[in-house]
DNA sequence: CGTACGATGTAACATAATTGCATTTAGTGA
DNA sequence: TCACTAAATGCAATTATGTTACATCGTACG
């Protein structure tokens, strides 16, 4: 999503060392335009160089939890993943086709969402917010 | 969600013969005011009388299918579900609780999206739309 | 009746993710 | 430099969720 992103930077501001194994993980995340799978993930590390599957499992989730990565749900049974919002990259919506698995990131003014009151009002803590639209991608459209 | 609804006539809606079992599995989507995983529903229905846990997951499938029941997706790995939106019920966003897992509904006004431009301007088909919000509920709040 | 088809049960399988434990690597102090 | 420690990684097994293949049951209709 990010080629302004330093992934060294993201990893030493998220108090995190960073090994060779979380840049890569973080590369392949940040230098795609849109959310991947645990395994898509996978897959692409391993074009290049040997990693283990669980390691990039614990790496996706470190950085999840460190806030530098963000896990997507989608209409499907995986996550996927993006880099988390920060100062470069607004929060936004994602598409997800229900017949490819592809999903897209929708611009942040494509669909606003004004979530104020609930938020006065909420007695509970709010972590995040999803917004995702399900449907066919033009792509998967045109094949049908 | 619903006591105003009556099941047998969701499914002739549907063009579904009124099974018991689909009957009873929509009981128990149709009664709780929040959605449910297969596993919640499963259980509840084993402590009535027997059913088989493949046979839930098939006639949650065919409801969905023919948009009687809504899938949710959550923050976690399991599917949850809930009565489509019909006539007596708007589409509304939800709260996942990350801690207990607990998702609940929330009314349709508390969040306020706008996605006239977006149908407008975007070239997939368009199937649903989720927004949930995920966080820690009161009750999990208080524990800690 | 009996037959045909839809509904259900059962076991096996598939997929995504997690856990336990062994091994390797990197950093730190003697 | 070496030894020690802690973190990171690898590997195998396990768990959680959902699906498939196929056998059996039940019911509507001739």
């Amino acid at each position: 999503m990010c080629h302004q992103c330093n992934y060294e930077e993201l990893l030493s501001n998220a108090k995190l060392s960073a090994t060779n194994n979380r840049i890569r993980v973080l590369e392949v995340v940040g230098n795609n335009s849109f959310p991947l799978s645990a395994k898509d993930i996978f897959n692409t590390l391993e074009r290049n160089s040997s990693i283990n599957r669980v390691t990039v499992y614990r790496i996706l989730d470190l950085l999840v939890d460190h806030g530098v990565v963000e896990r997507i749900s989608t209409g499907g049974r995986a996550f996927y993943y993006g880099l988390a919002p920060n100062s470069h990259h607004e929060p936004h919506p994602h598409f997800y086709c229900m017949n490819c698995g592809q999903m897209d990131c929708l611009s942040p003014e494509s669909l606003t969402v004004d979530m104020d009151d609930f938020i006065k009002t909420f007695p509970g803590q709010i972590e995040k917010m999803e917004v995702r639209i399900d449907g066919i991608c033009k792509n998967c459209g045109n094949k049908q």
